[in-house]
DNA sequence: GTCTATATGCCGATAGAC
DNA sequence: GTCTATCGGCATATAGAC
């Protein structure tokens, strides 16, 4: 029973990952057009406005991150669940040409509308906290340093990571992210 | 002695300016022309095309942080030219709204020429290096918490700061960044 | 140097046939 | 649902007068 994927979830998968390339004002319907197959007018009919497109966009991918999050075995020692969450944030890489679409689209904030900025705000804070949880975890367990309270910790490290994949990409090297998880981890 | 600055000038800082609030493909020439009170075609004639914009617009901006850079003191203790980086780094964000150019531009890459990208790596690396050189005096000092090798450490502060100012815009807060030092600093 | 005028093309969006 | 056709607007860029 083969599950082909409808119009509606082509549009929005060539959206993200054209938003993750080029960003918001960098990509176009009729992109999206050539990509599916159909023309411009039936892109408005499943997404009336751009900006409903992005936030559509935005909420997919921040559905598929949270599931990528709890499929993360709970049991994990803390240096395990860092390490498994960073390999993932190195798989919005790419073929090496793309960064997290929040991080995007928090370069692009002044351009879009209300709605899309407490979306990406969410998507913040979901990992931040998810962060501060697993040094929280890293601290008592003596294997991750934390400075501070976890929280900021938290936001430091999400922050470190957004910046490395950018700098990732513009050199065009993955090495990046691993120095930035190597920071948070106890030395043996 | 007044020094007004020419439309040359006037074209490039009100560029650098839209593109920290919008990024490359968020502003027009029409913007700059209705900004600086010439025609479009004006700015044709200084800049003929966009990416000469951008890629002067890279090179002057780097060469007002290069300068803000070699005005702190080389005798400081590190924490204190760290200090004075993340406050210089908080300018950039203006009223708010503003992000680094070049941090900008990263996450425009893929819109723009290799000149461009070549220009942007420049400014990361020549930050990267000097954070790394902060650190390093830093740990001999016994002030600042390095991990592993500067070079690596550098790299990773840098990226922290960067998507920190993201973090810090997108969430209308400024505390962000000094979250980020206070990580580097030795515990009292 | 700055202008008017224009070229050419893409943009998001809508109306209406099928 | 998907199409054709079209709208008004804005994009970068250029030609040529002054």
């Amino acid at each position: 029973m083969e599950t082909k994927s409808t119009v509606r979830e082509q549009i929005l998968d060539h959206a993200i990952t054209l938003m993750m390339l080029r960003g918001y004002n960098g990509f176009s319907y009729r992109d999206l057009s050539e990509l599916v197959g159909v023309k411009t007018s039936s892109i408005h009919y499943y997404f009336p406005s751009k900006d409903d497109l992005v936030l559509e966009a935005v909420n997919q991918y921040s559905s598929e991150v949270m599931a990528g999050l709890q499929s993360i075995d709970a049991a994990l020692p803390a240096g395990e669940k860092l390490a498994t969450y960073t390999r993932l944030f190195g798989k919005t890489l790419g073929d090496g040409d793309q960064i997290c679409l929040c991080g995007m689209l928090a370069a692009d904030i002044e351009s879009l509308p209300e709605s899309v900025r407490e979306a990406v705000q969410a998507f913040f804070r979901a990992n931040e906290s998810w962060l501060a949880a697993v040094l929280a975890q890293g601290a008592k367990e003596g294997t991750l340093v934390v400075k501070g309270k976890p929280e900021s910790a938290g936001r430091t490290l999400f922050a470190a990571l957004q910046g490395s994949v950018l700098a990732s990409r513009l050199f065009h090297t993955k090495s990046r992210l691993e120095d930035v998880e190597a920071m948070w981890r106890v030395a043996h």
